[in-house]
DNA sequence: CAGCATCCTGCAGGATACTG
DNA sequence: CAGTATCCTGCAGGATGCTG
């Protein structure tokens, strides 16, 4: 498991050995990072991996807690970046269906890992926290 | 690539209709894929994987940007969660060190496939930026 | 229904100064 | 050096109201 890590590393190190770390790309790599630190993206990502195709009301109803406004703009953000296909009927009343494109879908699987790890490891991290708080009561 | 990614929704939807959602459980994810989704967490990880054991003001430097109120503060919290091992050598001047737990080493594994998508797909992106930019101008 | 525009607020997080 | 404590500010983001 942490082989696949630890080659990453290598690997990165190579690069970055071969390439000095070229500061448009590690911007651009930042840009990436910081879109999937984003509070809503990954969510709004599983909800729609989950469904396939859904209107902007039903997609806010499945993320528990999202504003219209950030809904809004977190769809338009993935939008930008290719991760979703937004497509307008014209009709009224107004029709608007959102879904992942492969690039938002390639981007799941790649996060695939995490959610797994997530799911897996809830004891261990709810362990962590009890005996650091119990060691911080003193 | 997207196969396993599917394989994980249809168990996760498995999983949901045995046990439909304990909320228990569900918030334990959320807050862990919010510390994944913390702006420093996974920066100072990869760092910290990358040199296995740094002091902090070494690991401040190599993390552009942060303030030390929140190195500390990220710090504090990866150590609660088992992330992260922080060793005090009782010398003066005072020496701390940090080093990646098993379980720090293993969200990493975790998160490696997400870096390595964002490092191969960035033309993607920055097409579909410019794109998105360039039908935005109307 | 989808989604802008506007206003308003809390608090994340920076700067600074102080201690063991 | 490795923090903590205090203060201060910007802006992320919620609430509300209006349109095509």
């Amino acid at each position: 498991m942490s082989f696949d890590f630890v080659k990453h590393l290598e690997t990165r190190r190579k690069l970055e050995a071969e390439a000095p770390l070229d500061p448009r790309v590690e911007a651009l790599v930042n840009g990436v990072i910081a879109r999937v630190a984003d509070k809503w993206t990954m969510i709004v990502l599983d909800v729609l991996a989950e469904h396939g195709e859904l209107r902007f009301g039903a997609l806010g109803r499945r993320v528990p807690g999202i504003s219209q406004k950030m809904l809004t703009q977190t769809l338009r953000e993935m939008e930008r970046e290719g991760l979703v296909q937004r497509t307008v009927h014209p009709v009224v009343p107004p029709k608007v269906e959102y879904r992942l494109t492969d690039l938002g879908l390639g981007l799941g699987a790649a996060f695939c890992g995490v959610w797994i790890w997530a799911e897996q490891h809830l004891e261990a991290i709810e362990q962590a926290r009890a005996a650091f708080d119990a060691r911080a009561a003193d």
